[in-house]
DNA sequence: GGCTATGATTGTAGCATACAACTATTGACG
DNA sequence: CGTCAATAGTTGTATGCTACAATCATAGCC
């Protein structure tokens, strides 16, 4: 790393508190809007296109099974996702969405869309094209080094033991 | 907004998603190695250079106060923080880092630093000076937005109410 | 000097998360 | 076949973060 760089961290690093802070609100405040938590909207758009066990839906969203269990609880109460058997293994969940579950994806789509088409339009051409490309990179970019450190976050997730 | 926007939406949304589960999850990672939780690390770090009250801290970090009297709670059994007395004015608390704090607060910012280089280190200039640029713009633009939005999130924290 | 405003703490409650213990099912191997 | 290890999920327990409501202490105003 050069010198250059070093002065351009601290405005950058506090640029992503506040971008992660903005990221996570936006979503909150989309799914609050529509009626489930920020998890079971996780959850929910993951089922979007596919039927997915428990354990392949805790592997996507890199949490516990035990975590996703009872959020699928919740979806099952709230009658957006249902747990259907798997006729060929019967240890398997198959989680389907419910048609009510599918209109709460589509709401949760579209209210996101709506803000993030608002959040370029405000932009002229020449920054929203930096953006569209920023996010890009940058989200490979962090995701390409995450998996490539050795004592990152979740490959060794018991931290203090 | 155009069409040439409408198709450009959907990885955007999703790289955005990406970003914000990277941004969240190396801070957590940084701050563990460190000892304290991420609602820790956030307060520590608005601290890292003014003493502030807990209604104050609890503004700019746009939480509870019960919330943040509760994290401080933790902040100063491990003895990073001190709750000092305000003279001039016996309800207030000055919330100032212990020199242990400080050194906490350091080590943090390191970490944190050195990923970010390490991020930027990987790129091309022209791909370094589109990230930068990009990621002020996205925090001024979202933070913006939300400011603008008559029912946003933290404007009106009712919600379901 | 009493009333209101302000700052902080504590009680209570909900959600997200993880780990550990447990149950049910499958599959493999002797 | 029958046992036993592996796999999928659920439930118990614990921790952290968060908010709202009630409460206490102090300050400031008439």
């Amino acid at each position: 790393m050069n010198r250059t760089e070093k002065h351009v961290l601290g405005p950058f690093r506090s640029q992503l508190r506040v971008l992660e802070r903005e990221i996570a609100g936006q979503r909150e405040a989309d799914t609050r809007c529509c009626g489930v938590t920020l998890a079971q909207c996780h959850a929910l758009l993951e089922l979007e296109n596919t039927e997915l066990s428990l354990t392949h839906l805790s592997a996507v969203l890199d949490l516990d099974i035990s975590t996703l269990s009872r959020t699928v609880d919740g979806l099952v109460r709230a009658g957006l996702v249902v747990r259907a058997e798997d006729p060929a293994d019967r240890r398997l969940l198959r989680l389907r969405l419910t048609p009510a579950g599918r209109g709460k994806v589509d709401r949760i789509n579209e209210e996101c869309n709506r803000y993030y088409a608002e959040l370029l339009a405000g932009m002229n051409d020449r920054d929203r094209r930096c953006v569209l490309r920023s996010v890009g990179l940058l989200a490979d970019r962090m995701r390409g080094l995450r998996l490539s450190l050795p004592c990152s976050t979740k490959e060794n997730p018991h931290g203090k033991k």
